[in-house]
DNA sequence: GCGGCATCGGTTATAGTATAACAATACCAT
DNA sequence: ATGGTATTGTTATACTATAACCGATGCCGC
């Protein structure tokens, strides 16, 4: 599937901004947790944040290739491996795919947005999705612990073009 | 991940009665649709039916190539396509596999809870689920196509044991 | 019957995603 | 400096999915 439309709110939005943001968070959530924001792993997390839209795995292991780093599939999948545990990228199931965590630092259930025209992604942050699935489960007698919630469709910008 | 309960309810269902129920079902959307449920695709249709737990492609495979007939991916992932288009069985994202529809032939959303232990996944119908992905949506301006809902956790025989 | 057309499955090859296993290096604390 | 631990490099391989081409079969109209 091809991509051309920009990554969000076309105009509307300092994209540099959402980078510096994201990286700063990190360094912070890192030096909470005790744990080391490295070079490697610190440029993964921006090479993610380069835009709004899902990047696979093997993107960001050319990517980071392109940089003249000597890197292999473990190299990235390393990379991502720590930054979804320290929650500041999540996985996208339904793509393969990794995206930079909108609200990170807080432990939270995250749904996804994704446009199938553009492959923006918006994450939403509803507990209340979260909670509809939670009461049927129970009902269910099922413990949930980790929900995937991924809806498909057009994004408002690729709606009316 | 080693699976090592029974496939559900132990001892509480009859499960040669799901795997009819699935095959007749099949027949009657297949006839409703003018499609046609050829050798292969029943047989992949009774193979995913043959428990209640998702199934990966190359399980699949395998079993095609154990009843004797020849097989290579495609004939597999043709089956599989054919009858995720009829709503016969769905595609559980978060496990790459697939798993025997338990409410065909209506135009539903799924939702499905899997248990981390032993791999069994229930499948929900509730609407309020999406709705409430919807309605976010909507606020978003975004239009819901298609929605993925899986929850991982413990069902209720693998909490007791 | 025959030629065209469409569907289905077989076959080979390849693309795309992810992990195992072990070696080398960097880093930190004694 | 020495040893221990965490991180990264490196090679190989497993797992998931599709492309492209071909042959067989069946249907339809002539
Ligand atoms: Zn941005
Ligand atoms: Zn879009
Ligand atoms: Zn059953
Ligand atoms: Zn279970």
């Amino acid at each position: 599937m091809k991509r051309n439309a920009p990554a969000r709110d076309p105009g509307k939005h300092d994209h540099r901004k959402c980078v510096h943001t994201a990286l700063s968070t990190a360094e912070a959530v890192c030096k909470a947790r005790g744990e080391k924001l490295t070079p490697v792993r610190k440029r993964v997390l921006e090479l993610v944040w380069a835009s709004h839209r899902p990047v696979g795995a093997y993107a960001l292991l050319d990517s980071l290739r392109a940089d003249g780093r000597s890197a292999a599939p473990p190299t990235v999948y390393r990379a991502l491996e720590f930054l979804l545990a320290l929650g500041l990228v999540h996985r996208v199931e339904s793509l393969n795919a990794y995206l930079g965590c909108a609200h990170p630092a807080s432990d939270h259930a995250a749904q996804f947005l994704i446009c199938r025209q553009c492959g923006t992604a918006a994450e939403l942050e509803e507990s209340d999705i979260a909670t509809a699935i939670d009461r049927h489960a129970k009902r269910a007698g099922f413990a949930v612990e980790r929900r995937t919630v991924e809806a498909m469709g057009l994004c408002a910008a690729c709606q009316t073009a």
